[in-house]
Parts: C-alpha cells; sequence; structure tokens
DNA sequence: CAGTGGTCTAGACCACATC
DNA sequence: ATGTGGTCTAGACCACTGG
C-alpha cells in the first residue's frame, strides 16, 4: 500500500506544459502586455499538437494569466490595461450602480519592520524591513476606504511617494510595471468593526460608525504572498460585491 | 454596419448542447445525485463527437451542475451530499480555522406579501404571497447569523415549520429535495451596520455593536431569481471568506 | 489576403472504479 | 474484464483581425 502522500504518479502533458509556461511568464520571457507565439509555434516547439498546446494555455487564462484574443494573439494579461478587469481586484461599488473608479490619495509612505505576524503572513524573517502605505479612496468625491497596505521592501525596493504619485493607472498597474511584481490572486476576510478616532476623522465619520474591514493577503507566481493590506470601508453608499457560482 | 445589438451569428455546437443538456436537468430529466448518460451514448444521441460532448459537460461541471468522476460517471450535483461543496454557499468561518458545519434554528415562519423591494428582486407582483423565514447559526454553540430569508410561495407551496424542523441536512438540500428548487448561483452585498435592539438580543450582543450584513438574491435554472436573504453576522469570532482570482 | 484563435471530428490510448 | 471519464493526436475547417 502506498502511503497518502504519494506522488502523483500521473502529469497530464498539457499540465507540465502549463507549469513550463507559467514559468516563462514568471520569468518575463514575454512581458505583461505582450503576445505570446501563436499556438502553431509552441506546439511544435514543445513538441506536441495543437490540442494539447489549446489545453495549456485555457488553463492558464482560467487563471487570468494570460488573455486570448480571436484573430489576434494570446496576450499576457495586465494590470494596465483598463478593460472590464478594472474591477477584479476591486470589489467595492457604489450602491447606485454607477460603475465608478475611485480616485486614489496617498496619505502615508513609511518604512518599518515586519512584526510577528506580518511576518508569518509574508514569510518574511521578523525585523525584515517593509514598507507601509496608507491611502484613501474616494467615490463620488467623498472618502469612502482607507487602506493599510504592507510591502517587503525587498520586492519594491526603491518605492518613493514621487514615484507613486507619478503613476497613472491602479495601484497594481504601478507595482507591475515599476518594479515587476504581477498580483495573480488574493484572498480577502471581511469583519465589520466601530470607526476609531483616527479612522473616522479621515474617512469624516462619527466615532462608532460601523465599517467593514477586507483584509486580504495577495499572491504572485508560485502562490508567494507579496502584499497585505487592510481596507476600511464606509458602507453608507457602497457595498463590498461578490457572487457565489 | 450590423445593429450593436445583433443577434450573435454564431453559436458553436457545444454550446448548443449545454444548452439542451441544461434543459434536461431543469427538466430533471436525470434528478439530483443521480448519473447522467456516459459522453458515448450521449455523442451518438447527439449525433457529435466525443470531444463536442466533452466541451460542453465540461462547461457544466464549471457552473457547478454536473459532477464528474473518473471511472465512475457524470453525476448530477446536490446539494445533499456533504463533500467539499459543503461550504459553497457559506462563506462564515471561525477565525479559528475549525471547519465547523453551523447549527441551524428555525425561529420564526410566517406568510406575508410581496412588497415593492421583494417584488422586483424575485420578480413577482407586489401583493403575490412569500413565505418569511428568520433562523439563526450557531457556531461553537454561540449565536453568531441571523438570516430573514424570502421565498415566493409559488415555488414552496406547503412549506411549513414541522416539514423544516424533520428534514436533516442543510436548507438548500431542503429546498432541492422537498420542493424540487435547485439553487445554482447567487449574488451577495455586503455592508456593515450597528446591531438594533432585536438583533441584539438574538445574536447576544450589545446594542450598537458593528454586524456584517450580506444581502443575497439566489437564483436557479435560467437565472431565475427565487430567494433572497439577508444575513446579519456577528465578527469577533468568525469572518468571511473569499477568494479574487 | 494571411495569420490568429476557435470549433469539430475520428480514433487511439491511458487512468480509474467496479464487478 | 468492462465501462467510465481523461488525454493526446492529426487534420479539416470556421470566425475574426489586420494589413
Amino acid at each position: 500500500m502506498k502511503p497518502a502522500t504519494s506522488t502523483p504518479t500521473f502529469r497530464p502533458l498539457y499540465l507540465q506544459i502549463k507549469s513550463m509556461l507559467e514559468e516563462s511568464l514568471a520569468r518575463r520571457e514575454w512581458g505583461p502586455g505582450e503576445v505570446i507565439p501563436s499556438e502553431l509555434e509552441l506546439a511544435s516547439r514543445y513538441g506536441v499538437s495543437h490540442g494539447t498546446i489549446r489545453k495549456a494555455i485555457a488553463a492558464l487564462s482560467a487563471d487570468n494569466l494570460l488573455v486570448r484574443r480571436q484573430g489576434r494573439g494570446t496576450f499576457v494579461a495586465t494590470h494596465t490595461e483598463e478593460h472590464s478587469s478594472t474591477f477584479r481586484f476591486l470589489r467595492i461599488r457604489r450602491n447606485d450602480q454607477v460603475d465608478e473608479y475611485p480616485a486614489s490619495r496617498l496619505l502615508e509612505l513609511r518604512r518599518g519592520k515586519a512584526t510577528g505576524d506580518v511576518a508569518r503572513t509574508l514569510g518574511l524573517k521578523p525585523g525584515e524591513p517593509v514598507f507601509g502605505l496608507r491611502r484613501v479612496l474616494d467615490f463620488d468625491s467623498r472618502p469612502t476606504v482607507l487602506d493599510d497596505i504592507t510591502l517587503p521592501v525587498a520586492l519594491f525596493r526603491g518605492l518613493t511617494r514621487a514615484r507613486f504619485d507619478a503613476y497613472r493607472g491602479s495601484m497594481y498597474g504601478f507595482f507591475e510595471t515599476e518594479f515587476g511584481v504581477r498580483m495573480l490572486r488574493a484572498d480577502e476576510r471581511l469583519r465589520a468593526v466601530a470607526a476609531d478616532a483616527g479612522v473616522a476623522d479621515i474617512l469624516e465619520v462619527p466615532v462608532g460608525e460601523p465599517l467593514l474591514t477586507v483584509d486580504r493577503v495577495t499572491f504572485t507566481f508560485g502562490d508567494k504572498p507579496v502584499e497585505m493590506r487592510r481596507a476600511v470601508c464606509v458602507t453608507r453608499r457602497c457595498h463590498y460585491l461578490t457572487s457565489l457560482n
């Protein structure tokens, strides 16, 4: 009898190719937004059939690593193009259904050291340097979300307020183009809390106002955690939208 | 130049077959938990190739309408089997990572009439009869979630407290086996609110305690809305878990 | 028009579950 | 041994995009 944790004895070809393509993406053989070689070329490169390549690409496309465009080619997914994927990592919507993408204001950028909880979550040694960012999102010109973001300095070396403010586009677009860090997946845990004095002041609500907190851990290639953030959100005019399938 | 809302001029075979299979499922040609015919048989029945049937089934499987089991067959998905899908429609988890499935207590079952908001959401005429259920979920033997559920009487005729209490299993399992109503998909909107006196009493928290509210609309075949519910949730020992991909 | 991704086929073979 | 879903192939053809 084999041990319960034995190696899966069998690995389909298309999954092996998926892994190889994923490595190519991780090492930026093709950059964000660029076309990858055509299916026929990849098929001959890996010595497999059209169909097998298609299964590999379909899987990567389901993971949002690639985007297929009929008649044009297959492209590396990017956070810098404002398509329908704009709201992929932003689940906060206005109650009135208006699809507004909020303005972002950076309040603070400081350096600190990873303490127990942060170190554990981000896979750092306690005391390793981290950046702490604090920013506000305005919906309908009103402060609505307060984000406290923690990033390992090792991956975001050279991050400054000036560079942050100079960039036009989403924060994950900024991370992608300026630091080569691609956010691929996130887990979120939501809770309700009462506003304390500091938060109430920033979000212009009374102390004690019920707020939605969203604790996010974001992962890059190889399921490596690279961002921790806590969002605190006023839900009078907005809500958090999700779908169960 | 064609009008922007023109018919999609082209519908792949596998999607047509997917639709036909979906209709078979909706009219219960095969019941929840049962096997459907093998891929080879379906292929010959519809006069298409193995591969085309597989694409159709793969799509239905991705929608959680079917479950494939290698070597055994393809089965109609059901809410009555306690597998990994137990938490598909329950995103509340304990903070301590224990995978507890909460106990449910029905507090109230009454009949009422659909008013503006409910009628609009459920696609009913104002004044049509609805059931109102109120129940509590206990995590770790403590009241944690208060659900207020609204159902159209037309679809749940004969629902009584006795039948509800007699059933062993999840609420959606109950709806499926007792009324033939299958919940396939849901949209949820989350907000933070302060506990009022009534809720505070039931959930055993102080008035004003911040609570997470989850407004859910649940859909069955053909994207027909069949359930509306508001969950109010204590998030001291629990949280709402979700993933962004 | 050429080149891309998307569909469909027919058939071979593999992995897995059950008898 | 049989039957199920899962993989892989080779090739034909379709739909879409861009020059």
